[in-house]
DNA sequence: TATTGTTATACTCTATAACTATA
DNA sequence: TATAGTTATAGAGTATAACAATA
């Protein structure tokens, strides 16, 4: 029996997770806090509300991660310019310098692994790879109107 | 600019992710606690050490998942035949179940997402995904012995 | 002495609800 | 009255360290 295709993406995901986790191993980034600089390292300074929105989670659990990546100086809060209730996260100059470094490793990693497939097939396999991505967001799109299946 | 092949592979599985969590939703299962139901459906009854090696965690996280399941009658620990400081979990009749219907959904999905590609390039995909995660193996074999990138 | 699992403690991610300050 | 963010509380996943029972 061959492995389902679906499983062959998991493992993949594990495989990435894995490997984040070991570059992170000896700071005081994790998973979630990485996201919320990714996030600011593409859109720039945003509200909390803005960011909770984004890594759909609650604002609340944007306070606590702002406060850990504040802490370990990694972004600040700062006033916004017209809404004295909200504040601008924005990456510090060293939040900065680790995004930059991780965006060029990302780019890196993603050539090489494209590189692992042949030439002729690599457009193929993208046009293959959004057909899954497509029928997948029609099916959880779909599903997340009726009641969970195993309640 | 188009998407990066690592971005789709991330989309996926939180895409997946997602429809998990909704199907869970009025349960008391966890993506973790269904890893471990998962472990026992395909390799049957297991000490609390061998889970623990097979999810790579501890040995004490393992305590509380089985609580966990063990309270809401997914599975029991049962005495090791040869062992005695040993239990061996395994899955209830109503653990059995669920795990049944799951392993059926995982392969109808499995069977509609490879629908989604055309017949004449499904083993050429197969091929090429299991190019990159053969690449991406290697790679984070080899990094696994070097000190963290971003310390 | 080594192994299996648990108790104790702590950190992170996550959520809901109540509250403050501002719009 | 509504919105932005925080305080309070709680559950879940994870880890290390110390310990009991057994091998």
């Amino acid at each position: 029996m061959t492995t389902a295709l679906l499983d062959k993406l998991l493992l993949i995901t594990s495989l990435f997770q894995q490997d984040m986790a070991r570059a992170f191993a000896d700071t005081p980034l994790t998973e979630a806090r990485v996201t919320l600089l990714w996030t600011l390292a593409l859109g720039g300074p945003s509200t909390q509300q803005a960011l909770a929105e984004a890594l759909s989670v609650t604002p609340r659990n944007i306070s606590g991660l702002v406060d850990a990546l504040e802490g370990h100086g990694y972004v600040r809060r700062t006033p916004h310019p017209s809404d004295r209730r909200a504040v601008l996260v924005r990456l510090t100059p060293k939040g900065d310098e680790v995004m930059t470094r991780m965006q060029r490793d990302h780019a890196e990693l993603d050539a090489d692994l494209r590189r692992a497939i042949a030439p002729e097939r690599r457009d193929a396999f993208d046009h293959d790879i959004d057909a899954v991505i497509a029928r997948l967001t029609e099916l959880v799109t779909a599903a997340r109107s009726q009641p969970g299946g195993y309640a």
